[in-house]
DNA sequence: CGACATTGATTTAAATCAATGTCGGTGCTTTAAT
């Protein structure tokens, strides 16, 4: 009853949706908490309300600097004003402010790098922390490793926060990305409240193409006819922008192109404006997405495929999140096998970036900044191959801090190549699983859901491609005439779709 | 892996072709030293 009142008094709703409560009261009952919710049942609820609730303050973690703005200003505008985002954002006046002010707030916003910032770090150990939420949890796993490792850290900083319960919540992952993420983050009793990844509304298709011109063409085709807004995929922003150009040459409008090597103004912008409808179609990289919550992008095209099923899986769960009939459409041609490859092998340091580093790190006893950007200079590597190496060499205890401890280079060197290059081969599998998949003659939805450890419950009416599906069904409506007979069809499955949604 | 650009060698001395090189994604943080 208690509880209803206080999501009625915040929140403005009546009832949970599935899972929340779940995860509310064991968090309340000071329990580490896993979380897999399916996207739209309002996930950012189940730390709110408790963080609300509790005396102190709730760190919540999260992945992206926009992310966090559009988290504040939502809860802002309910009138809870006891809530700031801790970033670079800010200007030093605001952060200076916000930080003198921190016992005002009951839920405060951070990345996993700036909870490695000293300041921050002692400024939080004065406080008491009700709860550490790790919100978009599978970027532990997906990010941790490689990209972002701070985000490895976020045990011990945990602990030295006093170890407050904790909830990781996340939208996507497979069994074994959840198992990483609870040893990761030492969740060894946690409650698991986890739910399908399945989007039954969603349709899957792979469509297969000789060459990458042909693919061209067949996308063209598909983005005239099918019911729009939509997104599409690529795996190079040089593609977002080319595609986005043929797309309106061919006289397909409001498109645009959107990537990570645009000006925040530019992403800002585009991303607003596909909100709003004035873009329906967005030729993307995987910078797209996270955050995005418009509740009707009816498709979701790859016209290149990302490097796992679980990425895809992430990726086509942009569409339909209002619950009604979308189509994801994976275009395959063997030109672009190549590509996913690559940016495997891009992401992990070569052996000559290990040697180089290691070589560098054994001559001094202290590593300082400059010291650390000078040899990543002159020696050429990648700025994420040095933090996954520092990381590494933290990690086996020879560095901390800046300081350096003595040890055996040839030795360490062993290590980390045949750490790396067990890393590229579970990574290689992980492509191989996916591209098995896109190869596949049986049920797509099965063999996801298999991949997620899941048993498919029911067969949705519109599944995928191996089971009977095809595109015609979600073009554009034609005017009039004949048209008519399958309208009445295409209403019944979406009120039926609906209010299945609206029911579980 | 493959598309595309650049370089180099060849003959049609201004255009052609082969060989070689390059590029392909995700984001946070910038608090020097006296």
């Amino acid at each position: 009853m208690m509880l209803e009142q206080a999501l009625k008094k915040w929140f403005g709703f009546t009832d949970f949706r599935e899972g929340q409560k779940e995860v509310i009261e064991a968090l309340l009952k000071q329990q580490d908490v896993f979380s897999m919710l399916p996207t739209g049942t309002g996930k950012s609820i189940c730390y709110q309300l408790p963080a609300l609730l509790a005396e102190g303050i709730t760190i919540v973690v999260s992945p992206l600097l926009s992310l966090m703005e559009d988290q504040v200003q939502q809860l802002k505008s309910k009138g809870i004003k006891q809530v700031a985002a801790l970033n670079s954002f800010l200007t030093e006046q605001k952060r200076k402010e916000v930080m003198a002010s921190i016992h005002h707030f009951k839920l405060m916003y951070v990345s996993p790098e700036m909870l490695q910032q000293p300041s921050v770090l002692t400024l939080l150990r004065s406080q008491k922390v009700s709860y550490f939420v790790i919100d978009e949890a599978h970027c532990i796993s997906q990010w941790g490793q490689e990209f972002r490792p701070d985000y490895l850290r976020l045990a011990d900083v945990r602990k030295q926060l006093g170890t407050p319960p904790c909830l990781a919540i996340t939208a996507t992952a497979t069994k074994d990305v959840q198992d990483d993420i609870k040893r990761r983050l030492r969740l060894h009793e946690a409650t698991n409240i986890v739910y399908s990844v399945d989007r039954p509304n969603i349709a899957m298709m792979v469509e297969r193409y000789h060459s990458t011109k042909e693919k061209l063409q067949a996308l063209i085709t598909f983005v005239k006819n099918l019911k729009g807004p939509g997104i599409i995929y690529f795996s190079s922003r040089q593609w977002t922008e080319k595609i986005s150009y043929a797309l309106r040459e061919a006289g397909i409008d409001k498109v645009s192109h959107y990537h990570g090597g645009m000006s925040n103004e530019d992403r800002i912008l585009i991303q607003q404006q596909f909100m709003e409808g004035q873009l329906s179609v967005i030729c993307c990289t995987s910078a797209f997405g996270m955050g995005i919550h418009k509740p009707d992008v009816r498709f979701v095209i790859h016209f290149h495929y990302p490097t796992q099923l679980a990425s895809y899986v992430q990726e086509i769960g942009r569409a339909g999140r209002d619950g009604r009939k979308s189509i994801a459409i994976l275009l395959y041609s063997q030109e672009d096998k190549g590509i996913p490859r690559s940016l495997l092998d891009l992401e992990l340091p070569s052996e000559q970036e290990i040697d180089a580093y290691i070589q560098a790190v054994m001559n001094v006893s202290r590593l300082t900044k400059e010291q650390e950007e000078q040899i990543r200079i002159i020696s050429g590597g990648s700025e994420t191959s040095w933090r996954q190496l520092k990381y590494l060499l933290e990690e086996r205890g020879i560095m901390k801090g800046t300081e350096v401890r003595r040890f055996s280079a040839d030795a360490i060197k062993a290590e980390l190549r045949n750490h790396v290059s067990q890393r590229r081969a579970e990574k290689q599998q992980q492509l191989t699983e996916f591209e098995r998949w896109i190869h596949s003659y049986s049920c797509r939805r099965e063999k996801l859901l298999a991949h997620f450890s899941e048993a498919l419950q029911s067969r949705p009416p519109h599944c995928c491609d191996n089971c009977g599906v095809t595109y015609q069904s979600y073009q554009k409506r034609k005017e009039e005439g004949e048209e008519k007979k399958s309208d009445w069809k295409t209403i019944l499955a979406q009120l039926f779709h609906q209010s299945e949604g609206g029911a579980s």
